[in-house]
DNA sequence: AAGCCGTCCAACCGCCATTCC
DNA sequence: AGGAATGGCGGTTGGACGGCT
């Protein structure tokens, strides 16, 4: 932001200019050769001719400029200077921190929508917001450091909850014949099976990569982070960030991000105190069973890379808050992820229509979407004695005693509303299981079993969370990795106890450790 | 001094939604 | 009803600039 006042020094001592030049904006000196309107950076001149015109006119009626006052300049072109550069009611220079902060906060919120971010930020536009964020993110992702300070992911992930339909605009629901207007299929996705049970099948076949080696991978390895699986490619989707997840605006592309980092955290703890990371079965695949819960290609569970770690997402474009998406790193929220975060990697997430078939219109009302995570995983109803009983597995029976104990949704209390879709939201992913070996895609399990009981996913997401937001890391919990602590993170200084002064680890020199 | 590289930002582009005719 | 015009939005690009070697 440095450059940003002496840019605007520039700019104000060009802002008055002399009436022979504004003569010369209107005449040769502005048309584009043969008439064509002109392109390019604004002169002073056209900026006062624009400024008078707006005087007499008032805003509005843009294409009229080139008329009414001989500015060669498409109506396009006048409108977004005049709303960038020439408003009066206009803010300058460089973001004040709490202007960062709101920033933050908003596109936590709200995605990538500039424009209504700019609405809740007086004298700013949506343009400068959108660069400020770029960079940022830009910034951020070099260095490291999670997009999004803790306070925000969790005042917006609690927030959602809360808000039930705060962050679910339902006024979209026509996107949700999308994928039928578009006849798209995905591969390897049982759509049937979605549309009949609620479940995404997915064929692991299809990618040739088992859940399993992701899996693996993902808890083994950094390197799973750079795994690009086969992806479909649908053909650019206009406002991808709102058809892709539709009824859902500013859930997935506001929440997700969040929830993801929140998720990488919460599930980095469980893998340590799971001790996941060092102990994990080196030999899954001749026994065939994730150890854990999981959907294949669910979302945000296998190694905190969302994007490039889950055959689902392989047929899938997150449209995130352009480049918001925060690979996990080392010290960052989630699982060790690519030395060197590429905004390439984010930005061919792959791009999948896959949530909006699933969303056939019942499930676009769900009364609880909390974006993406919901919409995959949001099971309309269980249907019944049908209502896939959980595998048991030795492995999954290993959630620490502390979350059972101490959670204040014991799942032993577990009287909620099983149904209700939250239930079914983000921890869905966090523990929906697909038997790997030769099970029947419908065998998809909902819960995470514990301790031999049954429980909501989202039960085990919402304890861990508010465990470790109520009472801290539990002492119990050996961080193998002192710098992948949430308190280890960029946002807190890395000042915790346990990695104090310690610095990400970053590059080869966090692979190497690996 | 020159070249390289990264940052910043203004402006453009393409698309969609709404309004107008 | 439907096509054109207009406005709005988000993504992307290209140039200016500064720092570093």
């Amino acid at each position: 932001m440095g450059t940003t006042n002496k840019r605007e020094d520039k700019k104000m001592s060009k802002g008055n200019p002399d009436p022979a030049s504004v003569e010369d904006a209107k005449t040769d000196g502005n048309l584009g050769e043969g008439g064509i309107l002109k392109k390019g950076p604004w002169t002073s001149a056209e900026d006062a001719i624009l400024v008078e015109y707006v005087k007499k006119h008032g805003e509005g009626n843009w294409n009229a400029v080139q008329k009414h006052s001989g500015l060669s300049r498409c109506g396009k072109s006048c409108r977004l200077r005049w709303a960038n550069h020439l408003r009066p009611d206009l803010k300058k220079g460089a973001f004040t921190p709490e202007e960062e902060h709101r920033i933050i906060e908003l596109h936590a919120k709200m995605g990538n929508k500039w424009a209504r971010m700019a609405s809740e930020l007086p004298g700013r536009t949506d343009n400068e917001i959108k660069n400020y964020w770029n960079t940022r993110i830009k910034r951020l992702q070099r260095s490291g450091t999670p997009i999004y300070p803790p306070d925000v992911c969790l005042q917006v992930y609690d927030g959602s909850q809360d808000n039930h339909m705060g962050t679910l605009e339902m006024a979209d629901t026509q996107h949700c014949d999308f994928l039928h207007r578009d006849g798209f299929e995905v591969p390897g996705v049982d759509i049937n099976g979605v549309l009949n049970n609620g479940h995404i099948s997915y064929s692991p076949n299809f990618f040739d990569i088992t859940a399993t080696s992701i899996l693996k991978q993902g808890l083994s390895s950094s390197r799973t982070h750079n795994v690009m699986l086969p992806t479909m490619h649908p053909p650019k989707r206009p406002r991808e960030s709102e058809t892709l997840f539709p009824a859902l605006d500013g859930s997935v592309d506001s929440c997700l991000p969040m929830i993801d980092q929140f998720l990488d955290y919460t599930r980095e703890k469980v893998t340590e105190s799971f001790n996941m990371s060092s102990s994990f079965d080196p030999d899954l695949n001749t026994n065939g069973q994730a150890p854990f819960s999981v959907i294949s290609g669910s979302h945000a569970f296998l190694n905190g890379n969302s994007s490039s770690s889950e055959p689902i997402s392989g047929a899938m474009k997150l449209e995130l808050p352009s480049l918001q998406y925060s690979e996990t790193r080392p010290g960052s929220w989630g699982m060790p992820a690519s030395p060197l975060p590429s905004l390439e990697s984010v930005d061919t997430l792959i791009q999948s229509p896959l949530v909006e078939q699933i969303c056939e219109p019942h499930d676009c009302v769900s009364p609880r979407s909390n974006g993406l995570l919901d919409a995959i995983l949001y099971h309309p109803q269980p249907k019944g004695p049908k209502m896939n009983q959980p595998q048991q597995t030795s492995d999954v029976s290993v959630i620490p005693k502390y979350l059972v104990e101490s959670s204040p949704m014991n799942p032993c209390q577990m009287d909620g509303d099983p149904n209700s879709p939250l239930a079914h939201s983000a921890a869905s992913i966090f523990s929906e299981y697909t038997p790997v070996s030769g099970s029947s895609m419908d065998e998809h399990q909902s819960v995470v079993t514990m301790l031999g009981r049954d429980i909501m996913p989202e039960t085990l997401h919402r304890d861990l969370s508010h465990y470790v937001i109520d009472k801290g890391i539990p002492d119990d919990i050996v961080f193998t990795r002192a710098d992948e602590s949430i308190f280890d993170l960029g946002w807190f200084g890395h000042n915790n106890e346990h990695g104090k002064n310690q610095q990400p680890l970053l590059g080869e020199e966090f692979r190497s450790c690996y």
